[in-house]
RNA sequence: GGGGGGUUGGCCGAGUGGUUGAAGGCAACGGUCUUGAAAACCGUAGUAGGGCAACCUACCGGGGGUUCGAAUCCCUCACCCCUCGCCA
């Protein structure tokens, strides 16, 4: 959400992020929606004042006077009853389509319609050599016998997923390494539900547009979400934090439910994209100063990506164009981690600044040394997220004999092994 | 799931249907005093919207209602606390 008043001053650069996002909102509407609710509220706060006044009178008046009065005040109460559902109407429709707006993008975002206009920005990492054809992951899965797809299909349904033995332990590891890794880097570890309410939604930014994207809890108002972003955006919502407060910067470890409507037919095989999953999210409140959130975009950038070097895999960094960054967002890089099986990047990583965007959505405010309330500024980025990061982890790892070789960072987490499973292939002789 | 009690300004806390936007305290800010600080004293001070000023309006968990008039009465929802039961 964007501030009225900065809507009312620049309809011109918030016109133009509409088109360059794509984002279908008939600006013109909001505008006069806007004026004539000012007019409207106008006439409505005459009456009350005339209401707020004549009841005031009312105790002092002499017992010939008072009838009149009440009349009054009865005939005014008639009139109000009248316009205050009207003004409610207005108030709801300009709120709705306040919640459409775009934030304006930052001047270095490159403009296009959609994800194949974005940028690549830079490559980190070596390509794996492999002096045999390596095998996709799951029939490295399949081979170890670390997943049971067609078992897992029966119980629940499509873009379902199991893992067993050591592919277990593979996931725990890539997550618990995230969560110490980020810990260490100074995040404050979270440990959050997926189950939120819908306003949380609101609040995030994916409602109103993202409804069909998410599970509902039928016979209860709550609803699943994709990712900690929603409930950690959230946790301070309404609260008037002091300026001292900020920046909070954390490691949220959740559940994620995405219906994935919309993509139907879309990467069924295997780990990419499945409807749970779990995931370390960064996320970061910072003070109203582009500067300083810009910093902290670099920073959740940077611990993504070295995230990514620990764990070996190569790796590019894209910048989203503006027609593929979302609506509320003023900046987003994409990290693309390498999946030979495939010869591409595929996505891993998505690192955005919202400015106050969503924090005016949330009412997540905290008090300037000014003393005045301000919003605060939110980014967020991706730690890990599981089991999408074993698709490249297990590919770009893998051996002429179809074992894992277990990446340095990851060994503590895994008793200390450096390689997973037993040799299901054969070598390829000397 | 049953029963009971709560939700007031940054925090604590009072509040009889009629100058209560809301006592009091703490914290904050400005000032006096002091070499400096503390203490003490005086003062300022909620959020949002509209008038580009005096000022007006709304807001006492959310929504609805009663009333000439609601923080105060009624309904409803959410959350918190206590308690009994159940449960991992």
């Amino acid at each position: 959400m964007l501030d009225l008043k900065f809507i009312r001053e620049n309809p011109g650069a918030v016109q133009h992020a509409t088109e360059v996002k794509g984002v279908k909102l008939d600006l013109g509407e909001l505008l006069r929606l806007d004026r004539e609710l000012v007019a409207l509220k106008q006439r409505v706060e005459a009456m009350q004042t005339e209401r707020n006044a004549n009841a005031k009178l009312v105790p002092k008046a002499t017992p010939e006077d008072r009838p009149h009065l009440i009349q009054k005040g009865k005939d005014l109460a008639e009139e109000l009853r009248g316009l205050e559902p009207q003004l409610r109407a207005h108030e709801d429709q300009l709120r709705q389509l306040l919640l459409r707006v775009p934030n304006i993008p930052h001047p270095s975002v490159p403009v296009g319609k959609d994800d194949t206009e974005n940028v690549e920005l830079r490559r980190e990492g070596q390509l794996p050599q492999f002096s045999f054809p390596p095998l996709d992951h799951v029939e490295l899965l399949e081979r170890q016998g670390w997943a049971d797809p067609e078992r897992v299909a029966r119980v629940s349904g499509s873009r379902s997923y199991l893992l067993k033995g050591d592919a277990v332990l593979l996931e725990m590891a890539v997550l618990m390494f995230a969560m110490d890794f980020l810990r260490g880097r100074g995040l404050t570890p979270l440990s959050t539900t997926a189950l939120v309410r819908p306003e949380t939604f609101v609040g995030s930014g994916h409602f109103p547009g993202g409804e069909d994207q998410v599970y509902k809890i039928e016979g209860d108002e709550l609803m699943l979400a994709g990712t900690a972003e929603v409930p950690v955006n959230s946790l301070y919502a309404g609260e008037q934090l002091q300026g001292e407060q900020l920046p909070l910067a954390f490691a949220a470890i959740s559940a994620a439910f995405r219906s994935e409507a919309g993509s139907a037919g879309r990467d069924v095989r295997g780990l990419i994209r499945v409807h749970e999953f779990r995931k370390v999210e960064q996320y970061v409140m910072t003070h109203a100063d582009e500067a300083e959130a810009l910093r902290w975009f670099g920073v959740i950038l940077e611990n993504a990506e070295a995230l990514l070097r620990a764990l070996e895999l190569p790796y590019r960094v894209v910048q989203n164009c503006t027609g593929d960054m979302g609506a509320g967002k003023v900046l987003m890089y994409d990290i693309e981690t390498w999946v030979p099986s495939e010869n591409l990047y595929r996505e891993t990583h998505s690192c955005s600044y919202l400015g106050d965007w969503q924090a005016r959505r949330t009412g997540l405010r905290y008090r300037d040394e000014a003393g005045k309330l301000v919003y605060a500024h939110t980014l967020n980025n991706t730690g890990i997220a599981a089991p999408r990061i074993l698709v490249p982890l297990l590919e770009n790892h893998q051996q002429a004999d179809g074992t894992i070789r277990v990446p340095q960072a990851l060994r503590p987490y895994l008793g200390g092994r450096d390689v997973l499973g037993v040799p299901v292939r054969e070598t390829a002789e000397a």
